[in-house]
DNA sequence: CTTATAAATGAGGATTTCCCCCTTTTTACT
DNA sequence: AGTAAAAAGGGGGAAATCCTCATTTATAAG
């Protein structure tokens, strides 16, 4: 029996012609595509369960890592790929601690992706290559902490650093958080030693690569 | 005759799932795939020209807006139809001042591929509703001026952005630019005028909306 | 009830950023 | 050549950022 599979992604173009692809693939066989992560909970149903999800990271209101635990809490057998343009480091231990099974970077050949697939359902893992030896080589420690969010900020700390990612002064934020001034400078301390940063410059820039601001 | 259509992506997954939705339609055929600029400009031929380049805009090295300069004097017949992830007005009124002849988003349906392709061979342009409507509401008249680089700077000031998206001082970017620690602050004057931010981290946003920085 | 541990706050100062006004040098144009 | 316009540089000062030492407050643990 062919294995089943159900594409995310928001980008409908990118869906439909990865479906087109595997549809190629003898043993697999697309179930549906979904273009967000609210539309896969709504189509999945207990009597149409995929093997594999393929998803894509990067959707705006629930993105790859929410679908996931998603997935994970309520259809634990499905074996989630995740598809993503990047290869940073945080997204991919993000993802594996979502319970992603394999990660595949889009620039990937189709070949990868066939081969990803066989191996998740064979193996049960698979991470390509340059994924690999990314996590090996790169992996910074305060990372590992914290499934999601960030690495361990805590809510106000996030709340400051959104405020940061712009034009206003850290008085104006204190305003904005209703706390003195000094509250925030304790803010800054604590998220400079967090993030490993020197700057205000380099927080901003930091947060953007995490995930916590993301650029408009 | 069939249009002749050319797909350049550096997602080698995406370059092949598209290619493999436009076999379906008919009156067109993919002449070729590149998965980089340079590979088009080596691809491509007097006796190879297609009708249409399907042109990734966010590639690493030749970026689209190179490419799409680059097929405009080299084989200015060409019809480019750019593929972007974003519709940031930035992005798309630069691919216009390139050549483009279209603008189309990833997440756009598979209909809408084929109707802006159909429009781009019959009436010659093609801009989805939600950019067209983009272009009308929201054009920064800074970004008006220039075809490539960004708003308006220059070199220096594009190399000074550039360092100044890190934790470096301005005195030390001086140094680095071999120039006094005034002449830095003249640059950030003029780079504050020009893309109207009131801050250093103000700039450094800009600077990643626009492209002149990526966050790596 | 104490102890300790984290969060919020205060005072002060060093450095950097931001913003004026102004001079010299270089480049461009007619 | 002469004039205009950038580009590079100088000085100084107000504001913001960064840092250090220290106090109060709340909260959890023994």
């Amino acid at each position: 029996m062919a294995t089943s599979v159900v594409i995310v992604d928001d980008h409908e173009l990118m869906a439909q012609a990865l479906s087109g692809l595997i549809q190629k693939f003898d043993t697999y066989e697309v179930l549906f595509e979904a273009y967000s992560g609210q539309e896969l909970t709504q189509k999945i149903h207990y009597d149409l369960i995929p093997d594999i999800v393929l998803l894509d990271i990067h959707m705006p209101i629930m993105d790859g890592f929410m679908v996931c635990e998603w997935l994970k809490t309520h259809y634990p057998s499905v074996k989630v790929l995740a598809l993503s343009m990047s290869d940073k480091e945080e997204s991919i231990i993000r993802m594996l601690k979502c319970g992603a099974i394999g990660y595949l970077l889009k620039g990937c050949k189709p070949h990868e992706l066939k081969h990803a697939m066989d191996a998740v359902v064979s193996q049960g893992y698979y991470y390509s290559g340059y994924v690999a030896s990314h996590l090996i080589n790169n992996v910074n420690p305060n990372v590992l902490d914290n499934s999601y969010g960030s690495p361990r900020l805590n809510e106000r700390e996030i709340s400051f650093v959104k405020l940061a990612c712009s034009e206003l002064t850290y008085s104006q934020i204190a305003d904005k958080m209703c706390v003195s001034p000094r509250t925030v400078d304790g803010y800054r301390e604590s998220v400079f030693e967090k993030l490993d940063v020197k700057s205000r410059v380099g927080m901003v820039i930091k947060a953007i690569q995490i995930g916590i601001y993301e650029v408009p």
